[in-house]
DNA sequence: TTAAAATATGAGTGATGCTCATGTTTTGGA
DNA sequence: TCCAAAACATGAGCATCACTCATATTTTAA
């Protein structure tokens, strides 16, 4: 992507004057609020198109299809996403925490990030498998992820191989996302303690690639 | 359910002449061919009725609805998985296994489920989440499996409470199935390393909750 | 034998994603 | 300022799909 604006990406035609490109926005926003609260397939692109006060021609102007508004929408998610776990990551003062303290920032920050954006859970809940595309923007951002989560993990342990770094982080991120992402239906006592399994389960599976150094009988 | 055939669940018609079975039978096997060629969306229910050689008004004698037939199938499958696992966890001989040797057990067999049963795999992939009745499906058969679990831990350590054998069964079942359903996306090699990882992972976490008798320094 | 009940059938209906012919606005050179 | 050409806007209408229902056929049982 050449555009920092990810707005625009899959877009059939890029709105240059500001009357489309406050059309697309309203689009993006009335369809993710309905995408929300009918859900994606009981959404029509008419209802879509209606709301925002866009004619249902000029909609297809913008999105070449329905999938693409919530590419579009998806992809603002998992952008947020990365950015934020980035930001923990480079923080020089996380880099350094003891390995439980680690842990313990890398999960509550996931699970922040998906209390704080619930429209995630929904969108990503809601149309996978249907479009193929989804599928590719959620691995595409997870590759990501843990291609963040390895440059900080061979920090800490400069031993590991590129292989054992990347299915580490392959597990870890895949691993925690899956956990958050399921404790997120759950009711409130049930979450907190999902997400100090969490926690955990992902300590108890770095120890085996990250000795402690103060073991000693 | 009170009858001990599935392939009857969600019906609208019970099919009682031999003719009607024969028939429902066919739109099952040429409904899981072409979800798993096609997938879910791309294949039509008229299609499904011509290629079984089935008037799609009797299709819908049999079917309430599309999303139906893959209900009928996926519950064949969670079923078989179930069955396939609970004979495992209740062997004798694999109940007094050492630990890590329980976890290989109980790790290789799911993987080797998913490896004989792609149709699990791509059935489920397909349509998620644009069926709410799936969710259920996929959510019921998790709870059986977590039961399973959990009368054989409580076997190997009778001091966990109800909520501890529960959460342990939760995150087990659930972390193994996402991980080994992932690395069947994956090319050979890496698939052996994730079912390896898998097999670490769930017993760094579970030795959380079964310390090793023989530990001493 | 026959009337009623059960089952079979496929043309037709409504809904939805998307197109395209036509109309309107903006642009930029003279 | 004017005008032609390019860019943009519009919504009635098309194609497709899940699903129905009026009618025809078969089975049941008295």
């Amino acid at each position: 992507m050449t555009d920092g604006v990810p707005n625009h990406a899959g877009l059939r035609r890029k709105p240059r004057q500001t009357r489309s490109q406050e059309r697309v926005d309203r689009i993006l926003a009335v369809a993710e609020a309905l995408f929300t609260t009918e859900g994606y397939a009981k959404t029509t692109t008419n209802a879509i198109a209606a709301q925002a006060q866009v004619p249902i021609g000029s909609f297809y102007q913008f999105f070449p299809d329905k999938a693409a508004i919530l590419q579009a929408i998806a992809l603002r998610y998992t952008g947020r996403l990365q950015q934020y776990l980035k930001t923990l990551l480079d923080t020089p003062d996380v880099a350094v925490l003891p390995l439980p303290e680690y842990v313990d920032r890398l999960v509550d920050a996931t699970d922040h990030f998906f209390v704080e954006n619930p429209g995630y859970h929904a969108v990503f809940m809601d149309a996978q498998g249907t479009i193929p595309e989804l599928n590719e923007i959620e691995s595409a951002a997870d590759m990501a992820l843990i291609a963040d989560l390895k440059t900080a993990l061979a920090q800490r342990n400069p031993g590991l191989s590129q292989e054992d770094l990347e299915v580490v982080g392959f597990v870890v991120i895949k691993v925690i996302g899956n956990l958050l992402w399921l404790s997120i239906d759950q009711d409130q006592t049930r979450r907190q303690r999902l997400v100090l399994e969490t926690k955990k389960l992902a300590l108890s599976y770095f120890q085996n690639y990250f000795p402690i150094e103060s073991q000693h009988c």
